[in-house]
DNA sequence: CACAATTGTGAACACTTGTACACATGAGGA
DNA sequence: TCCTCATGTGTACAAGTGTTCACAATTGTG
């Protein structure tokens, strides 16, 4: 080979994801990005992609399987944080919010997988969003927030809080990385979002 | 002209719109279309594109705005069948959910372009949903069931109702259209957000 | 009626795209 | 040592892309 460096295995495969996952943080939508895109990104020659990945959707697919790591990081930070019941929600809503700060791309990317053109991306990321729910439903039988509520309804509110914060996202997507009083609005904005759900889920079926 | 019946004014334009509609409602992304792409399928040929818009984004934006006209259709019927306060939730999810199903197209753009590629599609999603939200404030002021919520709280309980409902959407979009079963199980799980939400509103800051 | 404006058409352009093929390079086991 | 396999490279091609141009038909208005 020509080549200075030798390319360790697994080398080219991680720079196509990132090189795509660099263009989705440009702003562009993950469903409209080529092949010859991603690689011309990644300085690597097209022929390469077939490599590591069968056509853009199972790149998607992989991509979703990064971003689980991404959330199970999130979740522990938070449960690490996060001790006492008082401030649960004002600083889940900020660590969640400061991750989505610094892995903007993934994030966008989730948010668009949520209505892409690949099904099984689609899927994959409704399921990441499900097993984040059931780990809060979890963490917040644990710390005994919730002892009046039986499994299914408390599914269902940490169902909804993970909606809420999940559509929160595409709000602070949509901001600039450095708007710090808008993205401060979308945080206190939020935090009410998930009182006023906890306050129903307290005073549900009384 | 070579053809037998001749096109009136603005059919070209109809037809080019709904045939980027019937793509997405086929399961493309919209930000994935091609000008070409839009042409074939309405049968015109690529030059006429450019008599009407001036690219994607633009057919995008005019797409929005009719988009506008479905969601008020909507609320229209709502607030003629909705009209004791009692059984207001689940009607109201059963006509948003019909109509989501009637203009599958349509809502499955929406549901794209809140995290599309065109800033200005985004946005113009964006505004149609708070303008939902204010109205369906209106609307809960004049049926009096929120006395005690201050103009903020009630507010911010309508932009989570609405943020719910749209993210059910997605559920509803992600099922095949005939799956009634399913279907019902959105629509019962939609419902219960928002009872939580409503619950939670009635006893918020007591 | 004639005229200008609007809308639709077909051919043509310079590029980009996905994919295939044959080949080069390095690592690891026999 | 040699052989094989996984990985990366360069070239090539047919098909599709956005956009422009000059021209035809149809419309409403004077």
């Amino acid at each position: 080979m020509a080549e200075r460096t030798r390319p360790k295995p697994g080398e080219t495969r991680e720079k196509l994801m990132d090189a795509a996952l660099a263009l989705v943080g440009k702003g562009r939508h993950f469903a409209s990005l080529g092949i010859r895109e991603v690689t011309r990104q990644a300085s690597v020659v097209p022929t390469s992609f077939y490599r590591h990945f069968k056509n853009m959707d199972d790149l998607g697919l992989q991509l979703v399987d990064e971003l689980g790591l991404v959330l199970r990081r999130m979740m522990r930070e938070a449960r690490s944080y996060v001790l006492q019941a008082d401030k649960l929600i004002d600083e889940s809503v900020g660590i969640f919010i400061s991750h989505a700060q610094n892995n903007r791309s993934f994030f966008m990317f989730m948010a668009q997988g949520l209505a892409g053109e690949s099904r099984a991306v689609q899927e994959g990321i409704r399921s990441e969003m499900r097993y984040f729910a059931s780990e809060l439903a979890n963490d917040l039988r644990r710390l005994r927030v919730v002892d009046h509520l039986n499994d299914a309804d408390l599914d269902m509110t940490c169902d909804l809080v993970v909606r809420s914060v999940a559509f929160s996202l595409t709000d602070i997507l949509s901001l600039a990385p450095d708007d710090e009083p808008q993205i401060e609005q979308v945080r206190k904005r939020t935090a009410r979002f998930l009182q006023l759900i906890f306050v129903g889920a307290a005073n549900w079926r009384r």
